[in-house]
DNA sequence: GTAAAATACTTGCAAAACACAAGTGATACA
DNA sequence: TGTATCACTTGTGTTTTGCAAGTATTTTAC
């Protein structure tokens, strides 16, 4: 029963558990190729921080399935767990530099879904 | 059992068959938020266009998913077949105008991937 | 201080998707 | 004509997913 936590890890670059190929596109979709990675990655950065602000949103991801999408988001670096401003114990999430350095793919894919998939609306501001 | 063609469809935008919700990031996920969707994409991209180049990709495509992922892809208008050069019976795939669009997406995710996954290496060309 | 509600998960299970191996007809080619 | 290749399909176990329910802390309300 893996427990979810933001564990030390070597701050020098891991050796790649598994990869399929030394493809950087590949590996991208090792870390973040599924249907709700992504959208975790865009409620972040919409500003969204808490596990309940995941669950609320509209595609309505199954609590366990997020409870490992964050798990792996932590260990690939991604993002990171903070205390709540309030100081209390619990933890909110936040996006790392490298998963700040994902928003040009979120723009790109948000552009593509405007253009090519009818009645889309934007929730994401520019940029 | 689902026979892999390209059938007639609608030539408007066909009504949505079962969305999560109007965002286009979702949406687009909808299309190809999976491991192997998108390697098809960069090999068409590549210049691939045969079904045994798509599984002779390092990454090692089952067949059965191919087949699948092909349908999907030749369902959404991201892909069509064409005649090979030949003039043979059997097809290849390219990508249709909305696949092409996918190009900024693929680089985006290249680019992210050659930042920050260790010891990846571009074979796709710039642009 | 205690009760109730909210939060952040975990567990169990059926259904779907996946990986792998092994076919199966059609071409292509010699 | 025979062999190899191609583009699949089928069958099989395994893994992942979706959904409901349960649990243990935290907050909030009183």
């Amino acid at each position: 029963m893996p427990k979810a936590q933001a564990s030390k890890r070597p701050l020098k670059a891991p050796p790649p558990p598994s990869r399929r190929s030394p493809c950087p596109v590949s590996c991208a979709l090792d870390l973040f190729g599924d249907r709700w990675t992504l959208l975790i990655i865009r409620d972040l950065m919409l500003g969204r921080s808490r596990f309940k602000d995941f669950v609320s949103s509209p595609e309505g991801i199954p609590t366990n399935i997020l409870s490992d999408r964050l798990e792996r988001l932590l260990e690939a670096g991604i993002v990171r767990q903070i205390p709540t401003t309030e100081g209390g114990k619990r933890m909110a999430y936040e996006l790392t530099e490298k998963g700040e350095a994902l928003r040009p793919v979120m723009k790109s894919i948000r552009d593509w879904g405007l253009t090519w998939e009818p009645d889309t609306k934007a929730v994401m501001q520019q940029s």
